[in-house]
DNA sequence: TACTAAAGTTTGATTACTCAAACTCATGGT
DNA sequence: ACCATGAGTTTGAGTAATCAAACTTTAGTA
């Protein structure tokens, strides 16, 4: 742990909202809100990542992680999965409150613990939202997806992610039968309304807005039905 | 989480310093000692923890926690202890190494998660070491046991708990065969050398300083040899 | 092109924790 | 009774992280 919390935590931050973003640099107001700080304070708390040659960034303009930054942020990254796996896996928590839960314990797990608790759960390559866990040395492959709000009325797939962390999301999901691995079919698609109708596979049909549906990533099934 | 991380780790220190006390009041130079700060940081953290009423202290007196605090300490000492557990039941740590990695995660479990881990380990009364873990009430019942150095010459005893946490000390006993629940005997005893010779059951003779041993608590065996 | 709104930066202050060093108190040995 | 020594306290300063509010720049819009 060469970097302090907060340093681990803007890391993080500043990955995925690079990962995000269309230039690929990520706005200095994202890199705030998403942290839950003023813009000021992530102004001058990613001067001190530069000088720490972890990010890249000039006066007005967009922030970019290093090589070194990056590498940092993949394995805060790691750890936040692993440790999400393990508490739905191991400890039985639901999905939808993990991810708080590791926003905590991601700082306080040593490589030691982390390679124990790799081994614990059998090296898996997804977290239980389908997110994929970097590997110990930064290898990451993205699982090939598409997102919900693109299939059309009739589609089969089987949900392979969730981008949306928030836990009344998750919640729903769960509770609609859309968990990840989990086949469904969209029943019927209203553009005006924004809304689609999805049902699960031995399950009743829902509803969903496109926004909430393209958050969620499935692979198309070969079947037509 | 009412208190900062700091003021957690002067709880627990202050209340095991207390524990150990003659007067049931922890000195102001033990707490500084058992958290590496220097005195006057000591000093004025504890005016905090007056402040928050989970201590008591008089002006060059000795500190004392409250009810309040003691309560605080107790669940601190509880997470403590079940992570260690975990570590070394669930992802086979060694017993040397876990106390470190408890002191920085004890700090990150949530009630929710701490739940979970009890269920988990089925709520063990006592962790790797024989120090026994506070139920979720506050309930602390310590085991009956004497220190090794009180044995004599020929007496059989069962190793119930190592009130040493350093890792040499655990890493020499492990690999003498004298873990807790391990069964032994005294073969002689040295005063002049102020030294000990065990033979733990199944295993062969070795020496250990009385110091060592007095930090070695153990329950007679009825048995003679 | 000129102006304005949004985005980003700077400044000055605050909270939490820490140390070094100067200082004060308690006490036990002569 | 004295006072040296060790234990404890206070002071002044520094680091890390944060906010509010004043300020600057950029990028549209008119
Ligand atoms: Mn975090
Ligand atoms: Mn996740
Ligand atoms: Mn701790
Ligand atoms: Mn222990």
């Amino acid at each position: 742990m060469l970097a302090t919390e907060t340093v681990e935590n803007y890391l993080k931050a500043i990955y995925l909202v690079q990962r995000e973003a269309a230039a690929g640099e990520a706005p200095m107001g994202k890199i705030a809100a998403a942290l839950g700080v003023t813009a000021g304070t992530a102004t001058s708390m990613v001067k001190k990542l530069v000088a720490a040659r972890l990010a890249r960034h000039e006066r007005f303009g967009g922030v970019r992680l290093t090589a070194k930054g990056t590498r940092a942020a993949l394995d805060i990254l790691r750890r936040h999965r692993l440790v999400e796996t393990f508490l739905v896996d191991t400890l039985g928590l639901d999905w939808s409150v993990v991810h708080d839960e590791a926003e905590r314990l991601e700082h306080a797990i040593s490589p030691m613990v982390l390679d124990a608790l790799d081994r614990h759960l059998g090296r898996p390559a997804f977290d239980p939202h389908g997110d994929p866990i970097p590997r110990a040395d930064g290898a990451l492959q993205e699982s090939e997806a598409m997102p919900m709000s693109e299939l059309g009325a009739g589609d089969g797939a089987r949900l392979v992610r969730v981008l949306d962390q928030r836990g009344d999301s998750l919640r729903f999901l769960r509770a609609s039968g859309l968990k990840v691995g989990a086949t469904l079919r969209v029943v019927a698609i209203e553009p005006g309304a924004g809304v689609m109708r999805i049902r699960p596979d031995g399950g009743t049909v829902v509803s969903m807005s496109t926004t909430a549906a393209s958050r969620v990533l499935v692979r198309p099934l070969r079947g037509r039905s």
